[in-house]
DNA sequence: AAAACGGGGAT
DNA sequence: ATCCCAGTTTT
């Protein structure tokens, strides 16, 4: 059973700038000057300009995992290309895919489409101005959902991400680790307590602008800077190289694999990946497990001899695992095993989604 | 609760 | 060249 803090009680443990706050009284501490400072120091951003709920939602899930500055252009594109739910929901997956080719994590456009066709189908074509209805779509978790609802619909509910976990763990001097989802819940929980009914959009996104022009992720914070720095705990206790706590990643796999630059006819071949699992659905060279040497490489392709020649060897690394590749040109004299597409380099270029990971291969091909 | 899932910027 | 970033879905 928690006692109620006396006034005395808060005096005994004053701190430099005044008496202790609660967690939700330091959270309450934030809200004007967060709004007054956003409202100066706002970025202008497209997805800004007109946050109607279709863009706010394209622009939410592509800024996942994904810098600002890497969205721009394919947000710009995007937009151009499909500028409403309707066209989303009628886009081909190939088209789909070409459009979000290099940025990354290729389940979240799969995800657009297959949300779009149930917006068709069940919502009238709209997005829901609901933070549950949301929800339910395949690609909107809680941080999305929240967004969408508070940015395109001022409804108010928190958008928790990692820069608000920084800011938030920051300002109460939070030891917790910020991986976990007890600890994210637990942040939601308390902005949801004690965030503006009447801003929520300013809000959420002032605490999220914060995190990611102040309250920064790599070197030190800009504290002198920071709106927040007043009831900031770990500014005052000088923690801000402790917190956020996360636990350390673990060490990533390593792979080796053979790529095949097959030519035949002025034609390169590609075939397209697994609908599942890493770069789900994209292009890619024809390769192998293993480094395989040019008798391996014949037997592999079931030919009997080739021009062969080699490619210089690259690597290229994912969050979770690291890929080395050695490479070859073969210039083919007889039908390899295997289903391929011939292609030019021209559709490779204007057709086909090929992941970054080959990049080393698919500059020499132009 | 832990692992899978990219690509790019910071250092 | 290495380290870091961190939402959602799947296992």
């Amino acid at each position: 059973m928690e006692m109620k803090q006396s006034l005395y009680d808060k005096l005994q443990i004053l701190e430099p700038e005044g008496v202790v706050l609660s967690d939700l009284d330091r959270l309450r501490a934030m809200e004007r000057p967060l709004l007054s400072w956003y409202k100066e120091n706002a970025r202008v951003l497209p997805w800004r300009e007109d946050p109607k709920p279709y863009r706010v939602w394209i622009s939410e899930i592509m800024l996942q995992q994904t810098r600002v500055e890497a969205v721009k252009p394919y947000f710009a594109r995007f937009m151009e290309a499909l500028p409403d739910i309707q066209s989303l929901a009628d886009v081909s997956e190939d088209e789909l895919l070409k459009l979000w080719e290099g940025l990354g994590y290729y389940s979240r456009a799969k995800n657009l489409k297959k949300a779009a066709e149930l917006l068709v189908a069940q919502y009238g074509g709209n997005l829901p101005a609901s933070y549950e209805e949301l929800k339910k779509l395949p690609g909107i978790g809680s941080y999305t959902a929240g967004a969408i609802a508070s940015i395109a619909f001022g409804i108010p509910v928190p958008a928790v991400d990692g820069n608000v976990l920084r800011v938030i763990s920051r300002v109460t001097g939070s030891k917790e680790d910020i991986l976990k989802q007890s600890v994210k819940a637990s942040v939601e929980e308390k902005l949801k307590a004690v965030m503006p009914q009447d801003s929520p959009s300013s809000y959420n996104q002032g605490l999220i602008e914060i995190g990611a022009v102040v309250c920064i992720p790599n070197g030190a914070p800009l504290c002198e800077r920071c709106p927040l720095n007043s009831p900031c705990i770990a500014r005052a206790k000088e923690l801000t190289g402790v917190i956020p706590v996360k636990t350390p990643k673990k060490p990533r796999k390593l792979e080796d694999k053979t790529v095949m630059l097959l030519w035949q006819d002025g034609r390169v071949a590609i075939r397209k990946r697994e609908d599942t699992g890493l770069l789900a659905s994209l292009y890619e060279f024809p390769n192998a497990e293993g480094h395989l040497d040019e008798t391996q490489l014949l037997l592999s392709l079931d030919i009997k001899e080739a021009k062969i020649t080699s490619l210089p060897p690259s690597k290229h690394i994912f969050s979770h695992v690291e890929w080395y590749m050695i490479a070859y040109r073969i210039d083919l004299e007889e039908e390899p095993r295997g289903d391929y597409l011939w292609v030019t380099p021209e559709e490779i270029k204007k057709t086909y989604s090929l992941p970054g990971a080959f990049k080393a291969y698919t500059k020499l091909i132009r």
